[in-house]
DNA sequence: CTCAAAAATGACGTTGACGTAAACATTATG
DNA sequence: CATAATGTTTACGTCAACGTCATTTTTGAG
């Protein structure tokens, strides 16, 4: 099939496929010398998977290090426990963020009390 | 006094003060001619002034809203008062992502879970 | 074979706060 | 007055994931 079907099929737009085609995301779509791209239609597998691997957080980056896996070994078992690995890297991450959320916080609530404290010390 | 020791007193670099002046943070230094810029002393306090308020957590973006009152009103009292607001918008912003973190956080650990299950069963 | 739809290619824009480099001008110092 | 030090201006790079033109090429239908 053409990029527009593929598109079509796997819910975005050709631009992004071929965003994710120079990532290095999907295979490039085969060619009679300078011709149009041809996706075979397990392209659209892979889009999709892509798709699920985002929702879960992953960027395009973390992607692109285990997409191959899923087509390669077909029951996704190594695919699987790289993706676990990289979950638990951000769930660690998103824990960092959080304690630095809830310090930034605490210190904002401090700079606001001694905002209206001078305010109110200062309305007169 | 020119950009350099501005820069020096003020503890940016002159790129930073160039950056600040096309913002509009600072008043543009006077000139004769096409020659170099010549700054007041008073840009020195400008410079630690919008330095606090970064430490608050406004963005320059935001800073280029108040600053201008600091100078204007010697109380700072307008200043502070709006600042004040901002914080406020701040710190409402900050729950909402500290909201969408603990929920973003729930989801990672389910999706977690999911995969050490799903594992585990495969594992033979 | 023609014409319109679809595709390809290239480049700029988005967000924030500057860093860094290059080429040229001005000022200060010995 | 030669030269070093400092300043000015311009512009690209950083980071993510594409959106949005604009221009040229290929393809499929009639």
């Amino acid at each position: 099939m053409r990029i527009g079907e593929l598109a079509k099929l796997g819910k975005v737009t050709p631009r992004t496929i071929r965003y994710y085609e120079s990532l290095g995301l999907i295979p490039p779509g085969e060619r009679e010398g300078a011709g149009q791209h041809r996706y075979p239609e397990q392209t659209v597998e892979r889009l999709q998977k892509i798709d699920q691997l985002k929702a879960l957080g992953l960027s395009l980056d973390d992607i692109s290090k285990v997409i191959h896996l899923y087509f390669e070994d077909p029951t996704g078992k190594r695919a699987k426990k790289k993706v676990l690995e990289m979950l638990r890297g951000h769930l660690a991450e998103t824990d960092v963020q959080m304690a630095l959320r809830i310090q930034f916080r605490s210190e904002l609530v401090v700079h606001i009390q001694r905002f209206e404290g001078w305010l109110d010390s200062h309305v007169r």
